[in-house]
RNA sequence: GCCAUCGUAGCUCAACGGUAGAGCAUACGCUUCGUAAGCGUGAGGUUAAGAGUUCAAAUCUCUUCGAUGGCUCCA
């Protein structure tokens, strides 16, 4: 149960397969030029480099071939070459030649570090015809591969370059995946169909929630009411909690003066991510791509006594970053996204509490929502770089003010040196969705640079002028992909206090409508999102329509429900509650609601 | 941005060189019904845009735009 994916029966078979379909290819291919074939966490995939594109014939060729070569039972042979012998073998194939060479000459990191030593043997595993520079493990006969529970077909080959750097050759990558039996490809496959159900884009669609308009421009959403009302009860919500845990909320403009961001060291610094400058009469404006040079304007516009610290400057901030086109997807990654940004000015003293706060909030905020599969990532400096701006002392103790409040609050984290930002050490919150899928949600950062560059400062007890220690924080993330998770996670059901429509009204006969619209009046009073359907559908249409737009509760009402003031209620889970009295359903509703349950009785 | 695939009515799809169709949604009639979709009629498309090949193009070719799966990058 505990073995390491690494050291299991599952990995050598899709290492394995890997090679198979490297021979199957190259039979089909035979001037294929093939570079590296590692498993991966649901499959595996190897890069070709091929004279033309690849068709879905050639995939189900390759498919059926490499169910052959394992039927035919071959031994996997392990076998150790000197690097003349790995050349001669690999004549023709200039990517395993540059891999030969690497291993031969050893291995530096971009710093010059060595992290691999020279090798001088190198080893090769063969299978029937297929020979691979490898170091294994894998299988010891093909027999150990179950033929019927391959697939390469059930996934499009995609481009990748050669050793993962734009600058390089691209190749054709295909992917592969293996169980070890037919049961568990097919649940697989299975989980994939069911996952595209609940992708966010197919519900976004379907609930009335977004849409993109490529006339408005691709990466920029567009919130249509259903949808508005979703992040708008998620934005109060959040600045509700903010405002109890002494947050200020402010609100700044959406471009700035270049010469703020070059104050702040972002331009040009970060121009691959920026929109060009608008030229207005003789200055540039920026459009703003972060919201801390114009929180910090704000922090700066008065002077600070230390009895004001901490100063919480909160906004939903919209910003706006050119991502390149390829890298857009529905809501998890847009050009324009509204940040549930706020920037904590501390003095050194208060730095621990603080972060302990933030992350409190987090976990309040995640875990309300039933998000409760999530962790965090530590950004610590790399110890042999020169690269970070700030005192050691500052920075060793932010970085154990972050992991004791990592440990305080039994939030799982994993350190990771060299990952802090240039200013500072940061944590990045990490959930896990119903699929098992992780998402960076937001990040919290601590900042060194910024208070130095504009030269921020509060008045001490002792009356000295002292430089305040900036905390960037930012729970969801984006609010866009914070919304798109949402939708993922709940499949579309969202939780009473987040559904658009909450009640449903079903007259059986239009002569309950005006009865109808009494019921929703009263609980509009309640502050209860309503609506009747007065459309001409029978009451089984209606109830149709409801489920599929995964409005909470529905109430049918007819005659008898008229007669004794009642309601008859059903939920979107098909539990039929039975008939009850209209103020009892009003309370129960509202119960739910303000509580914020995942239930809904 | 790069590689591959794909763009047909608001949505989901059909037609695959020879007159663009269906379901849902929508509009208008009829129906007034008790827990997962009552009946009928209509409207809605220069087949993403542009160019080319052809007697003839939604269908073949090219360009542009957009989407999807990856790579790279990231909230």
């Amino acid at each position: 149960m505990s073995e390491r994916y690494q050291d299991s029966q599952l990995f050598r078979i899709r290492h394995s397969t890997a090679h198979v379909m490297a021979e199957a290819m190259l039979e089909r291919f035979p001037d294929a030029r093939i570079a590296i074939g590692p498993p991966i966490e649901d499959g595996f995939y190897y890069d070709f480099g091929l004279p033309r594109a690849i068709t879905e014939e050639d995939l189900a060729w390759v498919e059926n071939r490499m169910k052959d070569i394992i039927r035919g039972s071959f031994d996997f042979t392990y076998r150790e070459v000197s690097p003349d012998e790995a050349r001669a073998a690999f004549k023709g194939q200039p990517f395993k030649i540059e891999l030969i060479d690497d291993l031969v000459n050893g291995r530096e990191d971009e710093n010059g570090n060595r992290i691999a030593e020279p090798a001088t043997t190198l080893s090769f595993y063969t299978q029937d015809t297929f020979t691979d520079l490898c170091r294994g493990p894998h299988v010891a006969n093909t027999r150990e591969i179950n033929p019927d529970a391959i697939s390469i077909t059930y996934k499009m080959p995609a481009g990748a370059y050669w050793r993962g750097s734009e600058k390089n050759a691209q190749l054709t990558r295909i992917y592969g995946t293996a169980f070890e039996s037919k049961d568990e490809l097919d649940q697989y496959l299975h989980n994939l169909e069911e996952a595209k159900k609940r992708d966010h884009r197919v519900l976004g669609e379907k609930l009335n929630l977004f849409t993109f308009n490529s006339l408005v421009g691709k990466g920029l959403p567009l919130w249509k009411p259903n949808g508005a009302i979703l992040r708008d009860t998620l934005e109060r919500w959040l600045r509700g909690l903010q405002i109890e845990r002494g947050y200020q909320p402010v609100v700044t403009p959406h471009i700035g003066n270049i010469n703020l961001y070059k104050m702040s060291g972002h331009y040009p610094y970060y121009s691959s991510s920026q929109y060009s400058p608008i030229q207005v009469d003789d200055e540039e404006f920026m459009i703003k791509p972060m919201n801390c040079p114009h929180h910090i304007m704000i922090y700066k516009s008065e002077m600070h006594s230390y009895r004001d610290l901490p100063v919480r400057l909160s906004e939903f901030g919209t910003v706006y970053r050119y991502e390149k086109s390829g890298e857009l997807s529905g809501l998890t990654r847009v050009r324009g996204f509204t940040q549930d940004d706020a920037h904590l000015f501390v003095t050194p003293d208060q730095l621990a509490n603080e972060f302990m706060e933030v992350v409190r909030l987090f976990q309040y905020v995640v875990e309300l929502l039933g998000l409760t599969d999530f962790r965090a990532r530590v950004g610590t400096r790399d110890p042999d770089s020169e690269k970070y701006v700030g005192d050691d002392s500052l920075w060793e103790n932010a970085t154990s003010a972050i992991i004791a409040a990592c440990n305080a609050l039994g939030l799982p984290h994993t350190v990771e040196p060299g990952e802090a930002a240039f200013y500072g050490p940061k944590l990045d919150f990490v959930i896990r969705d119903v699929l098992k899928r992780e998402w960076q949600l937001g990040t919290v950062q601590v900042d060194y640079n910024l208070p130095t560059r504009f030269e921020l400062e509060y008045v001490a007890e002792d009356g000295t002028r002292q430089q305040p220690i900036m905390i960037h924080r930012a729970l969801f993330g984006s609010v866009e992909r914070f919304v798109g998770i949402l939708i993922e996670h709940f499949n579309g059901q969202f939780p009473a206090w987040l559904s658009p429509v909450q009640v449903t009204m079903i007259p059986i006969a239009d002569r309950h409508i005006p009865y109808a619209e009494e019921v929703a009046a009263k609980l509009k009073a309640r502050g209860i999102r309503s609506e009747v359907d007065a459309s001409k559908n029978r009451m089984g249409g209606k109830i149709a329509s409801a489920r599929e737009r995964a409005v909470p509760y529905m109430l049918i009402m007819g005659d008898k429900d008229v007669a004794a003031g009642a309601v008859s209620v059903r939920l979107r889970t098909d539990e039929d509650l039975g008939a009850m009295p209209v103020d009892q359903f009003v309370e129960m509703v509202a119960g739910v609601v303000e509580s914020k349950s995942l239930e809904l009785k």
